[in-house]
DNA sequence: ACCTGAACACCGTTCAAGT
DNA sequence: ACCTGAACACCGTTCAAGT
């Protein structure tokens, strides 16, 4: 039987959060602001403070959040580099739905339980797979940051909620792309599409994955004696 | 003969943004205020709306300051991947002094003129490797955002001016691994002191170039026919 | 323990005006 | 063309108080 301390809290920590998710998520980072959130909630501002530090602290909440969506597989007998991928896209499946929250992982991961885990998953299997503990911690480090930027950088996302003005600002883009001096920027012209718009999401990611994965062998490859 | 044009500028662009360079390098990116820097310069904040279309404006200008300062080598008739290292090495050169800066640069590469000359560059590169278009694109832009990524992630790394404030801020954060559960996150406690400082900043930059080139080499033998 | 109310020290930016 | 002055609509956060 719980007792009770009396008065019980009005405010849920979590349920700030997931406002703080779904703001970020149709609005961007920056329209997240302790006093919508408060209104939001039906309280005053100073009442967030009783359950976050500050704005910094409900920002690691936020990340701690999306950590917790990453369902790592098993541990299994697949080789160590089929292994890494499968980590790292269930990472980019947690990360995926929430393009300008994922910025704030690289700096986070260490501070909450789900990404402790990773990290130490990641760690087990890159020491596996032979690498000494310094390369290990740059190396996994690099290949989830990877992915992170992978989804804050896709060709055509923008903070803005509005598809209309999303769109205007991708054409806007490409053709200033296209009108540049083809003698001197040959390329970038001729790139001008694939440089402002992702015409096939899932090749982009899958070839970001590979991308990593790779830097992840040439490394390993790097360090062993070559015959 | 030049024609005084009546009241010749009090401002100058260029060295507001030097200022807010040096704002950023010494306190980090927040501390950049349009009425931070109209007070350094002695004017109205307002002043500065004449020179900049509004602060992100001048966050562009930032950006481009940078990139700027890329020394891009010549093109040679080395290999592909050696070339590209260069190339890489180059960027890395001249972010590695501006850390909280470098992460304005992902979103705005396209936006200066040496920011288009280092892409038409890569994108050349990447074509005469014999990349198709789109994965050069993907392929060029993850390499250079690793760059930044690096330097932005650099254990140690902190927006802090103050060298005792980040020396406390890094002990507390070892101590914090140091005191997890062993059982549980065996690789991270003995990873404490990698994940929190740099020990050796050159060979972790060196690897990170190293990581970002495999994983371009990577792609590329995989997109070809294996034998 | 949990929330309120008022206040402080800031922001970026618009608008109208001066020279 | 370039800068000023006053004002607007915001911020995060401290401090003292209420229940």
């Amino acid at each position: 039987m719980s007792r009770n301390t009396g008065t019980q809290p009005r405010l849920d920590p979590d349920k700030i959060v997931a406002s703080a998710l779904r703001i970020a998520d149709a609005e961007g980072l920056g329209a997240i602001t302790i006093r919508r959130l408060a209104q939001e909630h039906g309280v005053t501002p100073m009442a967030l403070y009783r359950h976050f530090r500050d704005k910094d602290d409900l920002l690691d909440a936020l990340a701690a959040r999306l950590l917790a969506d990453v369902d790592l597989p098993e541990a299994s007998a697949e080789p160590w580099d089929r292994q890494m991928r499968g980590i790292l896209a269930a990472c980019l499946d947690a990360i995926r739905p929430h393009p300008t929250v994922a910025g704030l992982l690289p700096t986070r991961v260490l501070l909450s339980e789900p990404g402790l885990t990773l990290v130490e998953r990641t760690l087990a299997l890159l020491a596996e797979a032979g690498f000494p503990p310094e390369q290990a911690t740059e190396v996994g480090s690099q290949a989830l940051c990877s992915l992170v930027t992978l989804v804050t950088t896709e060709p055509g996302a923008t903070e803005s909620t509005d598809p209309q003005t999303r769109d205007d600002a991708i054409r806007a883009k490409r053709s200033a792309l296209s009108a540049l001096a083809p003698q001197r920027y040959p390329h970038v012209v001729a790139a001008a599409d694939a440089l402002t718009l992702c015409t096939d999401r899932d090749t982009y990611y899958e070839l970001g994955v590979e991308f990593a994965l790779a830097g992840i062998r040439g490394i390993s490859a790097q360090s062993r004696p070559r015959r």
